[in-house]
DNA sequence: AGTAAATCCTACTGATTCGGTAGGAATTAT
DNA sequence: ATAATTCCTACCGAATCAGTAGGATTTACT
C-alpha cells in the first residue's frame, strides 16, 4: 500500500511532458531538473516509458521525449503498468484470468475483498488521465476530488 | 501497490479467528496450519494485532487468540493499519493533515490524484468488516464484488 | 507439584527489491 | 567537428521483507 517512486516520478515526468505537449522535444535533464529527480534513474523510467508506446523519443542534439499520444489518451493506469507491470495486488489475483491462481480461492473470504480494492484501484486510474490532471480536474466517476481547484492554469492548449 | 504478505496472511488469520469467534481461544499453531502459514511469523503479526487492541490473548496452556470485538466491528482497514501502519500512499499524503506535507504540493499536478487513490482504498477497506467477509458478502458501497457467493456457510453464530 | 501447552519477547538472517550511480556507445542539430 | 542528447547495461548500498531461532513466562491439566 504505498507507490513506489517509480510511480510517482513516472507521473510527474508524463504530466510535465504533457504540459509540453505541443511544442518541440523535452530533454530529460530540464524534467529531472524542473522536478528534483535524479536524471540518470529518470533516464531508466523513459526508457521504460518509450517501450510502452507512451512516450517518443528524438535522438541527439536538441533531442528529447515527447507524449506519443494526445494526453487525454494517455491514463494513469497506463504509466502504472508501463512502470510496474501488471497491477496485481497480490499473486492470488494473477491478473487476467490465465494461470497460476491461488489453490485456496474457493475457501478463502478475502478473495473477493482484494478482487474488490484491485478493481477500484484499477478504475480510479484507469478513468483519469494526463489532461485530466493538468486541466486540475480528475476523471469520471461519480466520486470526485477535494475540490480545491487551483487558480493557477498552465498555458498549454493543443487540438491535434 | 502489493499488499504485503503482512497484510494478506494478517486477513486470512483475522477471518480464521472470526469464524471462531463465540467459542473459546484459537491457538496460533491452529491458524498457521490451517492458512498455511509460517507459525513463528504469524505469532508476531498477532502480536502486533493485539497492540492494537484487535484480538485478545488468553496465555498458558489451552489458551489461544480471540477477537476483542464482534466481528462486525473490525474493518479490514483496522487490521491493515496494525500491521503496516497508516495508510500512506506517499510521502506527499502524510496522512492526518498533521505536518511534513510535501512542499511540492502547490505545484503538483499529481497530488489530488493520489489523495482521491488513498482516499478510495481506505473507503472499501474501511466499509468492510470481518462480518461482511465471512457472511460472503461485502461492505456497504453501491460498488459490489463479483457475485460468486459461495453456498458453503461456516457454523458459527454469534449474539454478543 | 510437575508437566506440557501455549503466549511473549527479541535478536538474527538470507533474499529481494529499491533508488540511484557510473560509464560509455550511438545519434543528430548546429 | 563538436556538443548535446538518447540509449544501454552493469553495478551498488541500503532498506525492507519473510522467516528463523531460542528462550522466558504464564497457565491448564493431571
Ligand atoms: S489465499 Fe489465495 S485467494 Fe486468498
Ligand atoms: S510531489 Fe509531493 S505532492 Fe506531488
Amino acid at each position: 500500500m504505498k507507490l513506489s517512486s517509480r510511480t510517482e516520478y513516472g507521473v510527474r515526468a508524463m504530466i510535465e511532458l504533457a504540459e509540453a505537449h505541443g511544442g518541440g522535444p523535452v530533454a530529460v535533464r530540464e524534467v529531472a531538473e524542473k522536478q528534483g529527480i535524479s536524471e540518470k534513474y529518470l533516464e531508466q523510467l523513459f526508457a521504460a516509458l518509450r517501450k510502452e508506446g507512451l512516450i517518443a523519443s528524438q535522438r541527439g542534439a536538441q533531442g528529447g521525449y515527447t507524449l506519443a499520444k494526445a494526453p487525454g489518451d494517455i491514463r494513469v493506469g497506463d504509466i502504472v503498468r508501463a512502470l510496474e507491470g501488471p497491477i496485481a495486488l497480490c499473486d492470488c489475483l494473477a491478473n487476467g484470468e490465465d494461470d497460476a491462481v491461488c489453490h485456496r480461492m474457493g475457501e478463502c473470504a478475502a478473495h473477493p475483498l482484494w478482487v474488490k480494492l484491485q478493481d477500484g484501484i484499477t478504475s480510479i486510474l484507469d478513468s483519469t488521465t494526463l489532461q485530466d490532471m493538468i486541466a486540475g480536474a480528475s476523471g469520471d466517476s461519480a466520486n470526485d476530488m477535494g475540490g480545491n481547484s487551483e487558480e493557477e492554469s498552465r498555458d498549454e492548449q493543443d487540438l491535434p
